[in-house]
DNA sequence: TCAAAAAAAGATATGGGACTCCTTAATGGG
DNA sequence: CCCATTAAGGAGTCCCATATCTTTTTTTGA
């Protein structure tokens, strides 16, 4: 559904949130190995998002990181995605036309409407601390299994 | 949520389903002129599509083409994705987690998976007869706008 | 049987996503 | 103030989806 990139951004956020505060931060090695992630791709990603100054932030430097706010932890999913320039993928037709709308749909507007609108209110209603505190139930996870 | 590479197989599909009979079979250019698609593109995923065998036939020579039969149009939408390589999209994980499963989900999976259920469900319903039928009511369409 | 028409096949760009590596800047500890 | 640490930034590689162009093969109709 979404690119690696966003994949990453989705994980390294949740995990983020879970590990880090104002006072402890996370380095990249620690968060690419834990969302088993590229490093160096990871850190582009990171810093995509830290740019946008709204999710996370980060200090380089010893026991630097990146590391997330209380309040920024409300914010829903879907500002990762927005970041991440996912938007048009869920406004997206199914069959690819620019101009499938109400108005002027598709053959499968009509049905298909129905489950875009549910995907869009998940990425807006779940924020980033829901997946953190998911988390901490121990009963799922954001690690792939290492590639052989 | 597809590649260009499907949205216009799905849309050539059901044009060729419109236009198209044993006896009166449409030509590339038709088909890519009405569906706004690159003609040598589109004739590539044409080829494609015919090499399966199950959705449409193709014939060469003067008054040949594309034509799709009665019975084919029975098939659902998802037998064009299958073809196109799509079938992962639907069943991967949104946070791009390998081993997602019920039994070990992310934090996405729990909700993520009645919507993922819908998608495949209105695939699977939906055949290429229907969307041509929908086609037919004059209410719906399959053309881009020129791009500038 | 020949020529035209149309799809099939092959060869070749091109742009962007995915990723790596190297250098630079910022930070904190000794 | 210097050095180790860590993120930021820049440049470049690789591959694949997208797309084009040309040549070959198949078929039909005259």
């Amino acid at each position: 559904m979404f690119s690696k990139s966003t994949e990453y951004a989705l994980r390294a956020t949740i995990y983020i949130a879970q590990k880090s505060s104002e006072e402890h931060k996370v380095g990249l090695a620690e968060i690419s190995a834990a969302i088993d992630s590229p490093p160096s791709f990871t850190a582009k990603i990171l810093q995509a998002l830290r740019k946008d100054n709204k999710i996370i932030r980060s200090v380089p430097g010893p026991n630097g990181g990146f590391y997330i706010t209380e309040k920024a932890k409300n914010l829903p999913v879907h500002a990762i995605l927005k970041v991440m320039g996912e938007d048009d993928v869920l406004n997206k037709c199914v069959l690819g036309l620019d101009k499938c709308s109400e108005a002027k749909p598709c053959p499968m507007h009509s049905e298909y409407k129905f489950i875009k609108a549910q995907l869009l209110e998940l990425f807006d209603r779940k924020t980033i601390l829901d997946l953190e505190n998911d988390i901490k139930t121990g009963e799922v996870f954001i690690k792939n299994s290492r590639k052989k």
